[in-house]
DNA sequence: TAGTATACGGAGGCTCCCTCCACTTAGCAA
DNA sequence: TTGCTAAGTGGAGGGAGCCTCCGTATACTA
């Protein structure tokens, strides 16, 4: 990178409203998709958001980057829940919240396992980082609860993280079983 | 199913000799070509195959029953490996053969493991089928090979079937490294 | 308000998967 | 050997999806 250009990239004009605006869009549409169901085309996508399709390109040049981006903003969304319920809800509240929170987040990857694993394959950094942005919320709502004795301390914030994470990704429990199995985890982590 | 019908079914011709012949040939290019990349087209089966797309068609109606026919084949491959290394070596030559095969095999799987997973999924008698083929196979030579006090027998064949299976597909180690890895292991089971 | 960098949108290219059907041939019976 | 026919072949083309290109529109700046 020559001299011009790193000084042009740090007084970049910031990007339009429109552009902003329909970036928005375009993540909204598409989680929604892919919550929805399998594989919706970028045509899908770009129409749902109600920009053209060449407006989805320009903000995703490839497909996988549209899975990346609602994977990084779930990840954000479930890491921010843990963070809020910290700061506003009593500490069972907020292991029981940031778990229902978790439970939802997780059984909704199921939908795009595939493509998220091609995603990781692509890109490796997205799979360590989201891990450690996950467990660290896990860890910050755990740990919370434990001081306040509120949460046995026999087990740690990776464990507990090990078995409701592998408890949604099994194939072999439904989404509904899962809700109810959260709860009699629950149960079984508080103390009384 | 009426009674001429299954009448039908039992008495059927066989297979015209161009058909058998064929069926051959896009069995073994599918598996060269899964095993040189990513995702060969249907086209390029065929073409390799030196048939038509048609008749590509004919012996695999979907693209997933190509990569199950060339799975299946894979596995019956290596399971036939371990049944003629245990008539035909002695039980320590017939433990190494056929685990330098199995890993072989392995590797090979790693080129198309979404493909696979997708037939899997579809297909869920198919990894069960071929879990129990594997299985059988290691089972063979281990403890052959253990009751002729030439591999230690405080592990059990599952073990090391998990222990192999599960290097193999470890994305963080090279081919190279599984196969060096492979004679680590061979050397840790043997008795002397 | 005019000028311009930025952003939009969709026609169309390319590559796949798969279907359809006119043509060919292996295998059988006479 | 010959003729018949069920079985098999091959490839044009339909349809869908990913992505590019570029003429048009618009948000910002001065």
């Amino acid at each position: 990178m020559t001299i011009q250009e790193s000084a042009r990239t740090s007084e970049e004009r910031p990007q339009r409203a429109d552009a902003r605006r329909n970036h928005e869009l375009l993540l909204v549409a598409a989680r929604e998709l892919f919550e929805e169901g399998a594989d919706p085309s970028m045509e899908a996508i770009a129409k749902r958001a109600g920009v053209g399709i060449g407006t989805l390109y320009r903000h995703f040049p490839k497909r996988i980057d549209v899975v990346e981006a609602v994977y990084r903003d779930d990840v954000e969304q479930v890491a921010t829940v843990a963070e809020r319920a910290v700061l506003e809800l009593d500490p069972w509240e907020a292991v029981d919240v940031f778990m229902h929170a978790f439970v939802s987040y997780a059984l909704g990857k199921r939908r795009f396992l595939n493509e998220l694993r091609e995603a990781f394959e692509k890109n490796p950094e997205l799979k360590s980082a989201s891990r450690e942005r996950l467990d660290g919320a896990v860890r910050l709502v755990v740990e919370t609860a434990q001081r306040a004795g509120v949460v046995r301390t026999d087990l740690t914030s990776e464990e507990i993280y090990g078995l409701v994470g592998s408890m949604c990704m099994s194939a072999s429990l439904t989404a509904e079983q899962c809700e109810r199995l959260i709860d009699l985890i629950l149960d079984g982590l508080r103390v009384r």
